[in-house]
DNA sequence: CATCCTCAATTCACTAGTGAAGTGAGGAGG
DNA sequence: CCTCCTCACTTCACTAGTGAATTGAGGATG
């Protein structure tokens, strides 16, 4: 049995996951939202407009996910679709009022949540962690999930 | 709008989703399994007998998540459940001969995955960052999902 | 102007997870 | 004995994601 400690790939889910299902409930549920769902409104929020193929590209999620999630997000009345105005198939993606009301609400709480990470890890250490796990995640090694 | 750099609890999502989309792909699509019925098998082997409810507890899942999972493993006949010898309510999972080839097969990939993942790092910022996950794993600050 | 081709988006069947409510056999107390 | 309580496990409605196949209006090509 290898040693925990040594299995990174597991540990990541592990982490993942549990810090996860924590911000749901600490910081999220209040406002109705997930992590995924955060994640959706902070990208439109960035780039107003953005179409739902550059939203998977920006969450790292294939383009039926996006279908799904969007869907969610126009029946919770988050955000609001336009037909683009220069690509014919594409739908451009905004924020509605109560999207942008929503995501004011619940930014402090995760600026808090993300100090918390850095206290319990400490600054060094967070520091670290956070380029260790950017370059993971942007190494070619692992071919893009829409590839 | 924070560094993408800084925020540490989204990109821990980011890499955890997209290593386990990749070694699904790559490691493990061949076997037929996914990284969380990988979790149980390597959970199931190292503790025969092992009741669903202490499983939940090891792979952090709750129970709800362990039945339907359990009955996927089963199916594809992969671990079978006995009465537990001293617990009535509960039962006893044991690898099949089928999970425990499974596991031989699918072992080195994972283990070649992870040494992959230590080669992407180098060893030194390996060890910080399986450190950094096990102490925000353990930390009992983010009360387990079973609380 | 009729036919292809492109490509964002959608749909479908599946695995994976939560949270809350329900089930039911065994043991504890009267 | 009979009633209650305990507690593994199950079920239900939901969000979240994959991968593969499909849609469909516009532009290019003849």
């Amino acid at each position: 049995m290898p040693e925990p400690d040594e299995r990174l790939y597991f540990l990541l889910q592990r982490a993942a996951h549990q810090l996860r299902t924590t911000a749901d409930r600490r910081c999220l549920a209040a406002a109705g939202i997930t992590t995924t769902q955060l994640g959706a409104l902070l990208a439109v929020h960035d780039r107003p407009g953005i179409t739902q193929q550059q939203l998977a590209q920006t969450l790292g999620l294939r383009e039926s996910a996006i279908t799904a999630l969007v869907t969610r997000l126009i029946t919770a009345d988050l955000i609001i679709r336009h037909p683009h105005p220069r690509e014919h198939r594409a739908v451009a993606l905004h924020l509605s009022e109560h999207g942008a009301a929503t995501l004011r609400a619940v930014q402090p709480e995760i600026d808090r949540f993300n100090a918390e990470l850095r206290a319990v890890l400490g600054d060094t250490a967070f520091t670290q962690t956070t380029a260790a796990l950017n370059r993971l995640t942007q190494d070619d090694t692992w071919p893009a999930p829409g590839s």
